[in-house]
DNA sequence: GAATATATACCGACTGGTCAGTAGATTGTA
DNA sequence: TACAATCTACTGACCAGTCGGTATATATTC
């Protein structure tokens, strides 16, 4: 055993487990993934998992508190600082969108899954992607009102609809892919955001 | 305990045990429901529901099965007996999803969830849930083409995008319901269903 | 149509196995 | 020595599937 310092035991152990944890849960769902697997794939042993973190949700919490800071957080300030036109930023989220989850597939995937295998449970995990979701909805929601407001997009699509839809194809695309153990396509992808939103925006007679 | 025929109670005790196992399979998930929770739904024990069928997994074909047979089924049966233009065949299928998916809403989710909960198990259950899959994408996907062969649609998108799509924009808005239990928003969903399709299909400079 | 034999429906205890979480020992670091 | 990281062994709960048995329904025989 390699002499290292406490601190960066620690460090690397965290880490190792949280990778395995992610991986796992994406690719086998969270009840079907036990401790032991996640311990083994981090090159530990199941009592040193529970050394570093309190239960196993905690462990699926630490991932989706990750999942928000480091993929969907770092967006919506871009596109804030951006100050460009509604239709620029939709472009802008669902580019981003394309990349990061080409990029950070399992990441990306995580509040997707989970939120299916938790439904209806009533728990923090439930609660903290719900979070996730309504940012979405409301962050999207802005822009396409403020699009409307502004004259660039048609007036009568119901604002919200259109958010909740662009995130649903986005899901549902992602899902595919992931069903069929398909790599993500982002610029396919971004092409059929693109028409869902703006197609569905500039045209009143479909 | 009331006299019937033994026929009759075969198929009152199937109706039940199956009735008892969608609920929770799409409420609780597959490996999240015991054979003892579907048998007391069902108002029997775990005995006879083995009695009925060979192990839970034939359960579950049994209600994908009944699935595919009542509700995909007669859609595409409906569709080439229409013999009308692509665009109408478009809406048809659409407008089908949004009443199917509100009257019928377990059965409808249930390949959706199930095909994520099994992801590259590679058993009876995935196959099962694929073949449904392909189908509809080749369906949608002959009508997107031979509109674009008639010149009513834009003939620039991939007829097979553009039917994995719609698929994925429909699981996603069936999803979407789901997850925060709302009902099932038939109107809406025909709604964004079209924008995405016949909004990209009409637009070249989306 | 009564008596008997067989088949079907149903029950609940049991088995073998898995898994989350715990306790205490052991090894490595400060 | 004190403390942190890791391991091993264990517990209690749960679950799929089996099995022997009971009750009810149907077929057969007289």
């Amino acid at each position: 055993m390699k002499r290292r310092s406490n601190q960066l035991r620690r460090e690397k152990s965290t880490e190792a487990v949280l990778e395995a944890a992610l991986e796992l849960f994406v690719h086998k769902g969270y009840a079907g993934t036990s401790i032991t697997d996640i311990a083994t794939r981090a090159g530990l042993t199941k009592g040193s998992v529970y050394h570093y973190f309190k239960d196993k949700q905690a462990l699926l919490i630490a991932l989706l508190d990750r999942s928000e800071t480091t993929l969907f957080e770092p967006v919506f300030i871009k596109i804030h600082a951006a100050h460009t036109d509604p239709r620029s930023q939709l472009i802008m989220f669902v580019n981003w969108v394309a990349r990061a989850g080409a990029e950070n597939k399992e990441l990306m995937l995580l509040p997707v899954l989970v939120s299916l295998e938790f439904f209806g449970f009533g728990n923090q995990t439930e609660k903290y992607v719900h979070k996730i979701y309504q940012r979405l909805h409301a962050e999207l929601e802005q822009i396409v009102k403020s699009g409307q407001a502004n004259g660039v997009f048609n007036p009568e699509p119901d604002p919200r609809t259109v958010a909740v839809s662009l995130v649903a194809l986005i899901d549902g695309l992602l899902l595919q892919w992931y069903r069929w153990g398909q790599e993500i396509d982002g610029p396919a992808l971004a092409r059929q955001a693109r028409a869902l939103v703006l197609g569905g925006l500039n045209n009143t007679d479909i």
